[in-house]
DNA sequence: TCGCTTGTTGATGG
DNA sequence: GCCATCAACAAGCG
């Protein structure tokens, strides 16, 4: 789930509940979810700070204390959840952050591919979040060009490299070129002005609907909406829509407004 | 038991 | 170095 808009979302939990809140209790109930750090160190290093405002970088979310700053990537099942303190825990809250005010932040996640990290300075950070191309949610015409410039890949994987852009999952993408009419296996190096011009346009318009919805909507006239249907039709001509393999991860597009395109020749 | 999953990383081979 | 593929991480579901 987690991608641009499901992050986004869990900045604005976070911010709502958390955000000038002083951490009283941290309680680590699967410290498999603990990277660089124990349980203990997690404890000592965030009782007693302020978690000031959290910001969203791709689909990392970088929380400030104070003193270091906590960084949240949620893999595949990572969410974040907002409830008055003692509620009934869920069995897959991980990390419960105690809070003044009587309220509880908890890191929800099943199946803890990714989690919670600490960051001691910019360089810190850095080193933990790696290489991260411009964010897809502040993206102009020109940022998507000098972004694709250089790679000779097929779209879709390069959409979704974190590297390239930031933000963009396997669900966001899929939406993004059914809505351009792209096909995912398109080479970039053959995308025309206008098709990137599209891709442009499309993208900004899935994410604007997208973050108002915090996730991707699966709406009647959204591929979302059908991706999952065991014989989805396209929402907007009504071909059965076809599935395969792009760049490892399942992929679903419309074989009649996304039609296959050739690799430029030179 | 196997295959599959909306994320990422590292190994391997072309 | 770039790109594609695969395995691994982990947990649950059919």
């Amino acid at each position: 789930m987690p991608e641009l808009p499901d992050v986004e979302a869990y900045l604005r939990v976070f911010d709502g509940c958390a955000g000038g809140r002083q951490v009283r209790r941290v309680e680590v109930r699967d410290s498999g979810v603990l990277r660089g750090m124990t349980a203990a160190g997690l404890r000592r290093e965030l009782t007693g700070r302020r978690f000031g405002r959290p910001e969203r970088r791709g689909k990392w979310l970088l929380a400030p204390t104070g003193g270091p700053t906590l960084l949240l990537h949620f893999g595949m099942t990572g969410e974040l959840v907002c409830a008055e303190g003692g509620r009934e825990r869920h069995p897959h809250d991980r990390v419960v952050f105690v809070l003044g005010g009587g309220r509880e932040l908890r890191f929800r996640d099943q199946r803890k591919l990714k989690g919670l990290w600490l960051a001691h300075g910019l360089e810190d950070e850095r080193r933990v979040i790696g290489d991260q191309g411009p964010d897809a949610g502040a993206l102009s015409r020109a940022g998507l060009d000098a972004a694709l410039a250089g790679h000779r890949g097929r779209l879709k994987p390069t959409l979704t490299d974190q590297s390239v852009l930031a933000g963009l999952g396997n669900l966001l993408a899929d939406e993004i070129l059914w809505r351009a009419r792209l096909h995912p296996r398109t080479p970039v190096p053959a995308l025309s002005d206008a098709q990137r011009g599209r891709l442009h346009r499309d993208m900004r318009a899935t994410l604007r609907a997208s973050v108002a919805s915090g996730r991707v909507p699966p709406g009647r006239d959204w591929l979302t909406g059908h991706r999952d249907a065991p014989a989805g039709d396209c929402p907007r001509c009504g071909t059965r829509l076809a599935r395969g393999r792009v760049g490892g991860r399942g992929t679903v597009w419309c074989p009649h407004c996304q039609r296959e395109q050739e690799t430029p020749r030179g």
